[in-house]
DNA sequence: TTGTAGGCGTTATCAC
DNA sequence: GTGATAACGCCTACAA
């Protein structure tokens, strides 16, 4: 039987109340005594119980926030489809989860629905902007003992506790690992990023160069634009590389504007000549796959970055633990159509 | 606040304790009592708190038994891994593990160890032979009071509780739609399977065909040669397909065997000229894409399914929920060496 | 057949 | 500062 509170008060010969007093951190303990009993428990390995603290916490009615820039963007509903179904878990545990979504990116209305949220959670799951004000407002959160996760997008140098995401960096290494199988090592490819403020994208475009250059020295990257990750921008710039380029026989869609990519090749009459390699599922892009303009697309499992995220938030505020690891990084999966 | 054992106690004017037989039906108690209980359980939705029954079960001191048949199986290191992994989570509940492996498709032993798990057991997760003994004895076990899963291979009218695993046409599916890709559609494929009695391998290739023939007309099946999931015996049978197939320029690998098939196409020269779909990711499996040999493999989430069995039984044990789904399927993945 | 009471481990609230 | 005690929800002896 593993070592307990109530184990240790007695080994100490005080109450269970004050050792609890020092292993939470709640003060009002005499330094001694604190000393000591931290003493003991460490070297008894004292490990504190899930159940015991799952069933005290109910008492807390504690509450999960959740903010996410997400509004018109199918990979978020999955995230969110995730973080819901876990917070139908919880219900049992006393744990509410509160969601709130917002369009575009405002980085002061982001900082005013944390405001909001400040006095109301007890944790919060956010795909942050990359903003200093973002990152500053998140750690004044942090400093009033919000326990915060990102999640799809991490912000650098902050106090969050944890980042729940994928590796975007791989992300252009298997899209580019896929593409050259799929091309034999011979491509003349267009890129379609979203945007070149976005550090993600870039990542993935530098992790496409990589194996590129490594694996693919007959690859050949024509150039890249921008889409703003919008379907309309995504034609227009499609149609002005396959105007410009002749020789195009492969499209890598960094981001979003799937969809508009696709309506252009198809405008074209290319859609058969040349192999597109896209990221994400949206509806849209499962279209696309079905009428074989797609040919692979890169999972970043979204429904599961929303439940692990809200994992690492309930074995901390429920049972009391910290995560291993800071970084909980899903992989990046291949499908075609049949294994959608 | 949810309703709880003692609130319908309160309501039904009669003791916690009857309440509690009635719900986990231990009997002793009057028919009429009975019925009442019940009704007023149900109208109220009463869901039992899995806190309390987390705690409650420390002094169970419960017993998940693993049966597997998986020496010199590099999938099941993967499994096993995660089976160990989540069980050390749950000391803490006072569940012990305890596993054991055999080796080769040995019906007679596989009924022994169980029966020596039947007394020692409260959970069993096991990859049951297909045979109608097995079957029964698992049976048997159930009938016994044990909740018993059947981890990556399903056996079939058995009263298991729940199926965690693949889906193993969906499997041969994938395989045929990247295959398809990396192909452009014209393929003379040679299939080396591990064994015709084996219905899972059966199923993968009822996949591939399915699918080849709903959107490959061009690929062409020259010939299934079995394997018995043996490197050496597998390297014999591609290289006889290597001779009396000159043009064949595509191997789907079914099952084990993937290192004797490299190096039957590695021995003719031809591994450069053909392209390898296999599947799993045994280290000899990645070395050889590593060569460029197979290009690419499908994943069926080994550590993920054994992770998963752990917890549909410790739901089941430690907070009384039986699965909802009573097969659990995880996705088919396609993994080139980036993305491993 | 039913009721009572203590314990599982943690925490909050008192009283001292 | 510290200690005692009653929750949190469930389970199981044991008593009636």
């Amino acid at each position: 039987m593993a070592i307990t509170i109530k184990k240790i008060a007695e080994i100490c010969n005080i109450s269970r109340g004050t050792v609890d007093r020092v292993l939470n951190n709640r003060g009002k303990v005499k330094p001694e005594t604190e000393v000591f009993i931290r003493k003991i428990a460490e070297q008894m390995g004292y490990e504190p119980n899930p159940a015991g603290k799952a069933l005290a916490a109910k008492k807390k009615k504690l509450v999960i926030g959740v903010l996410l820039v997400s509004e018109g963007n199918p990979f978020f509903d999955e995230v969110i489809r995730g973080i819901r179904a876990t917070g139908i878990e919880y219900v049992a545990y006393g744990v509410r989860v509160s969601i709130k979504t917002m369009c575009g990116y405002d980085v002061r209305r982001q900082c005013e629905l944390m405001d909001e949220m400040k006095s109301e959670v007890n944790a919060l799951i956010i795909n942050p902007i990359s903003d200093i004000r973002v990152c500053n407002k998140i750690n004044e959160l942090v400093d009033h003992g919000i326990f915060v996760v990102t999640v799809n997008t991490d912000i650098a140098n902050s106090k969050r506790a944890c980042f729940v995401g994928s590796d975007y960096t791989n992300g252009g290494e298997t899209a580019c690992g896929i593409m050259g199988l799929l091309m034999k090592g011979h491509a003349k490819v267009g890129v379609v990023t979203g945007s070149f403020k976005v550090s993600g994208h870039n990542q993935r475009i530098a992790g496409f160069k990589k194996i590129m250059e490594k694996k693919y020295p007959e690859f050949q990257l024509l150039e890249i634009m921008e889409s703003e990750d919008d379907d309309i921008r995504a034609f227009e710039v499609t149609t002005k590389l396959l105007q410009k380029y002749e020789e195009m026989d492969a499209v890598f869609i960094v981001a979003g504007g799937v969809y508009g990519v696709c309506r252009a090749l198809i405008g074209q009459a290319r859609e058969q000549k040349i192999t597109v390699v896209s990221f994400d599922s949206a509806p849209t892009t499962v279209e696309m796959m079905k009428r074989h303009v797609v040919d692979v697309t890169i999972y970043q499992h979204p429904y599961t970055q929303g439940r692990d995220a809200m994992q690492v938030v309930f074995a901390y505020l429920v049972n009391g633990t910290t995560p291993k690891k800071e970084r909980h990084i899903l992989k990046n999966e291949i499908k075609v159509l049949e294994n959608l």
